[in-house]
DNA sequence: GCATATAGTTTGAGTAGTCAAACTATCAGA
DNA sequence: TCTGATAGTTTGACTACTCAAACTATATGC
């Protein structure tokens, strides 16, 4: 197996490709997200490339291989189950569960993540709403579109948190916009940069546009009558 | 916290004391259960005296320091609350938890472990009888005695399995040999340097000197009539 | 087209942990 | 008391990871 420092390396590159438009992460990204100087994450994409498992040029940005997409997904579903058991098994907050999955990811044997697995019965997404891939190394992406491409009127369900930050998702929380709250948007004012919405149970809320961006629904079919 | 390796050491030095009779770890002994050489054991104890863990002199044993041993219990805590969950929650055999426990005993945070207590309702001991010491520091350590110090015809409770290599309990476990289980000595043949016993279920099995001296007991009170 | 800010790279040095192999203290037996 | 055998120590070298700081390519803005 990969060290828990390349694992956590395959990670960063694996998301920050996803959320780039080129597909490529760029080093000093992953060097943020790791917590190392750019000049060393530089070095270690140098063996992440060595190994096969990145592909990268000097100056050019950084990919993975399907060898390194599928070392990281794995590592994905580590830590996905890990929160969802977090959350369902010991009652944890969605809140404080990512950064203890973050070190547990790295010591999970294949064994006991099929057993916890099955004893969660399967589930598709974490307590974020993040998909969980399967042990063969696909995932499933329901479609969603961020709140702040909603117009006025919108009535949502919520079904990502994609900003993980404990503060983040205590404010969700506070203001009653959880995984599965049905919710409307109220208005848009792009002159304050801000999107209010109300949930069904809490009083209505304002999100700045970088936080809606974040921030995933399902729009709802419109009722008849 | 101290790195992962330093806990493997300290939960080592910490056992191999209690087996002494002089309370004191040999270096080679250390080396063997952490798995290096011992020159490596050398220089790492040699830390651990500079970090008030050890105390330790040139030539003479090693032994943990009150902070070593507090540190040592704190990892056994979590060791052993792991393993417990791993077979009460995800049904996992006795015989193979804990190697699997060996790992996750690095990565748990105070919050985790707590929860998992709560969640296993504060168990005494593990899936092997080891008692779990209490967040304090302190440990309970019932009474109990090596099946080979039974005379035949004894009846006894089998409390604890010192032995935790994975054929040794599953050898156990095949015989009707589980923590809990009431069994008879039916001879003791020290010529042959073997003890046989007959579970309540299961059939009647013969253990050498040295396997009955890691299986402990607690001789049960007789029977009126 | 050229300067410069920015992003990325290289180098040199340091920490933590490890081994192989040369070496040394201690203790038990002759 | 000497002599090994055994247990423990030391040294030198290696891997994995890291940073600070000097350096360099690339993109932008004029
Ligand atoms: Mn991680
Ligand atoms: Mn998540
Ligand atoms: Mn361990
Ligand atoms: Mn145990």
């Amino acid at each position: 197996m990969a060290t828990e420092t390349v694992e956590n390396y395959l990670k960063a590159i694996y998301t920050l490709s996803g959320e780039s438009p080129a597909g490529e992460a760029a080093m000093s990204r992953i060097a943020a997200v790791v917590g190392v100087t750019t000049g060393t994450a530089t070095s270690m994409v140098k063996k992440l490339a060595a190994a096969k498992l990145a592909r990268y040029e000097r100056f050019g940005g950084v990919r993975l291989t399907s060898k390194g997409s599928r070392a990281a997904l794995d590592i994905l579903r580590r830590h996905r189950l890990i929160e969802t058991f977090l959350v369902h098994t010991l009652n944890l907050d969605w809140s404080v569960v990512h950064d203890e999955a973050e070190r547990l990811e790295h010591a999970i044997s294949p064994r006991v993540l099929e057993a916890l697995d099955r004893h969660l019965g399967h589930p598709a997404s974490d307590p974020h709403g993040d998909p969980i891939p399967h042990a063969d190394g696909t995932v499933a992406e329901p479609a969603s579109v961020p709140l702040a491409a909603c117009a006025p009127g919108s009535a949502c369900r919520l079904v990502r948190a994609m900003d993980q930050r404990e503060d983040a998702l205590n404010f969700l929380r506070r203001h009653g916009l959880e995984i599965g709250s049905e919710l409307t948007v109220e208005s848009v004012e792009p002159g304050a940069g801000t999107i209010s919405v109300k949930s069904a149970k809490g009083s209505g809320v304002s999100l700045s546009e970088a936080a809606a961006r974040r921030v995933l629904v399902q729009v709802q079919p419109k009722r008849h009558g």
